[in-house]
DNA sequence: ACCGGTCCCTGTTAGC
DNA sequence: TGCTAACAGGGACCGG
């Protein structure tokens, strides 16, 4: 599934790719693929034809493309890949060969005859239209973090941890005013974005942390290498699956063998772990799973209250 | 205000 | 072989 790397990958092909292009025309195969778009397909519809594509922008898994001519504050095409979501730039007889796949959800026209196709198998993520708003980012920037402009369902999003502005000891207070269990402080987007269950246990499997460990208890040692090692998987997996978008055009979806080589507990039970050899145990957790090393990260002695 | 549980959706795989 | 259930999971939403 599309991660934050995954996204910076996309959001980063969009900026080479479509950027001064004009939107010809906006076909919406799928309407629940717009459901966030309140005003509904045709006003979605009517929002984009005729606009220019300024900028491609991202926080955590949210990306956005800036449109011209803006109203009072701008406004941008907002963008979720939730499970399975691909942007796909498609040239010449590449648009006549996709018109039929059976996972495109929407076909945005372009003014050079490309298209950029949204083709989404399960159908988690969206696509709207939203003005910008500015958000202070007291949940994660603190004072003195510049304000940013942002879709107004984004405003409610912590900055990520790739984010240059990001504010580590801020958040890193924040974490620990938690009343919470880590790994779920590191999944609460309004902490912190762009952290998925894969980065979360890979991060807590670093920092050698159980994820259950809460967070009122952690040291702000602790709490900071269990974000420093989440940055630093998904820098690695950036660096390693930035070029996919080039490359395929048909698979902007993470499948570049990067997991398989180096996931060290993610989807990994049974198997031992790289450090210690303990084999990797899975538990329920969030109507999801966990994935830890036994022996490196010890369980709570006594459960959260 | 904060926290935890539930649901949305579809295709693949495991199990009986 | 054919069916059902489990699973993947970010984020909106809701009740306590």
């Amino acid at each position: 599934m599309p991660e934050l790397p995954e996204v910076e990958t996309v959001r980063d092909g969009l900026e080479r790719h479509v950027l001064g292009r004009g939107v010809t025309a906006v076909d919406v195969r799928r309407a629940y693929s717009v459901r966030r778009h309140e005003a509904g397909p045709l006003d979605l519809v009517g929002r984009l034809r005729g606009r220019t594509l300024t900028a491609a922008a991202r926080r955590g898994k949210f990306l956005w493309l800036l449109l011209d001519e803006p109203e009072e504050g701008g406004d941008a095409l907002l963008v979720h890949l939730g499970m399975s979501g691909q942007l796909l730039v498609r040239h010449e007889a590449a648009v006549e060969q996709a018109a039929g796949h059976p996972h495109l959800r929407v076909r945005i026209g372009l003014d050079d005859g490309s298209v950029l196709d949204f083709v989404d198998q399960r159908t988690f993520g969206h696509l709207s239209v939203h003005e910008l708003v500015a958000t202070p980012d007291g949940a994660a920037g603190g004072a003195g973090s510049p304000l940013a402009a942002v879709p107004g369902p984004v405003a409610h999003i912590a900055r990520d941890l790739l984010d240059p502005a990001l504010d580590r000891g801020a958040l890193v207070a924040a974490v620990r005013a938690r009343r919470t269990g880590i790994k779920r402080a590191l999944l609460d987007q309004t902490t912190v974005s762009g952290v998925g269950n894969i980065y979360a246990d890979e991060g807590l499997w670093r920092a050698r942390l159980h994820f259950d460990r809460p967070t009122a208890a952690l040291t702000r040692a602790e709490v900071g290498r269990a974000l420093d090692g989440a940055r630093e998987v998904m820098a690695e997996a950036l660096a390693q699956g930035g070029t996919s978008f080039d490359a395929l055009y048909v698979n902007v979806n993470g499948q570049s063998g990067y997991f398989d080589r180096s996931l060290a507990v993610y989807g990994q039970e049974g198997r031992p772990c790289p450090r210690c050899g303990t084999l990797v145990r899975r538990d329920a957790f969030m109507n999801r799973s966990a994935y830890t090393c036994p022996s490196c990260q010890p369980r709570p002695r006594r459960p959260r209250p």
